[in-house]
DNA sequence: AGACACCCATGACAAAGGTCACTTGCCAAC
DNA sequence: GTTGGCAAGTGACCTTTGTCATGGGTGTCT
């Protein structure tokens, strides 16, 4: 019997995705968390999951962070939940320790199939296989959540105490990256990949 | 026994809302969709339910169009299910004749008794007591849609032969409708009401 | 020491975005 | 049949955004 916790901010989700695990012989979910924050204290509190299902895309803390904090504290495998599959959320996962990355249109038998095997110590994500996606820099990565959230290169750089014209060089490097043309498709990539 | 519908572009997501609402002894899904497509298309093959559950966000068609669909064709009630509130959507919806808005993290019982009453015959979503929201007019909505996905207003202007000129009119005109100064935070709000 | 990656900054320039005032044409309501 | 609203367009004007070249500073790894 394999236990999991389930990680999803939207309750009927995780109440549907629960029941349908439940229904499986294989698996016990013996734990429920509605975001990354919940999660985290739950572990806190001394739940030790066999494996953890986590949603990439929630308010507040994003599955990628709470993946991050998991990591430095405690030895459990964690799959991702997300709607859209991408390259570059594959390879960030894979590099954070991401065991597994499953688009939610996934079928329950597969679901199951791969929830087992990575309880057994299989890594369903090697970074091996994967294209090579640039990533970003912790620095670029802050002022992407910005950039995500709408704000312009004059309110990050007051935000984050740096020069207009350096902000402008960070969204800049970050388009390259990213893909895209310019600030609009910026945001709506990131958006795509539920980063922010 | 109430017959539902359920449409929903994640499958795990589908499977799980069905069998939860099934463990009900009041609801029986007797059709499930994975777009707005196919939602319509089994209406038209002769699918007849009490309630039709949509999804405002998903690839494709979104729920907004669907239900503007159904509304043309056939005298069904439709409650949408959305990650968030927001009053915006709530009048749109309710513009467009949908009896209902549910956030997706309601409570199992809640959602029961919400299709309950809309299958007797409830309007949950009047406009009556309803914020005013502006709303936008078919042209502002195809410019819109445009710049959710990222499109400058070059490419808008050439893609519905409008003049450059024009195009920013409309956008401008949005982003005061949306309560937003740019269009960085135009595209965040439209992402965020998913209504792109 | 040298190479490298990251971080921060500047200035110049071109392109895109946003606001405003004003015009036209259409249609519908009074 | 005039009034008013709305879709559409124009041009002027200013701000913001994006690119590029270029420069320094730090820390790490070999």
């Amino acid at each position: 019997m394999i236990r999991v916790m389930l990680t999803d901010d939207q309750n009927i989700v995780l109440q549907g995705i629960a029941t349908l695990l439940e229904l499986s012989e294989q698996i016990k979910v013996v734990g429920r968390a509605e975001s990354g924050e919940d999660c985290l204290a739950q572990l806190a509190g001394g739940l030790r999951p066999d494996v953890i299902l986590l949603d990439i895309h929630m308010p507040g803390m994003k599955g990628m962070d709470c993946l991050r904090a998991i990591q430095a504290d405690y030895d459990i495998p964690v799959i991702f939940l997300t709607t859209f599959d991408d390259a570059y959320l594959r390879r960030q996962g894979a590099e954070l320790g991401a065991k597994g990355l499953l688009l939610k249109n996934i079928a329950l038998d597969d679901l199951v199939d791969a929830i087992t095997r990575v309880a057994a110590g299989a890594n369903l994500l090697s970074t091996s296989d994967l294209p090579h996606t640039e990533h970003m820099t912790p620095r670029e990565n802050l002022i992407a959540r910005a950039l995500a959230e709408g704000k312009t290169n004059k309110e990050i750089a007051r935000q984050q105490d740096l020069s207009p014209g350096t902000v402008k060089n960070y969204t800049s490097n970050l388009f390259s990256k990213l893909g895209v043309r310019n600030r609009a498709e910026a945001i709506v990539r990131l958006k795509e990949l539920g980063l922010f």
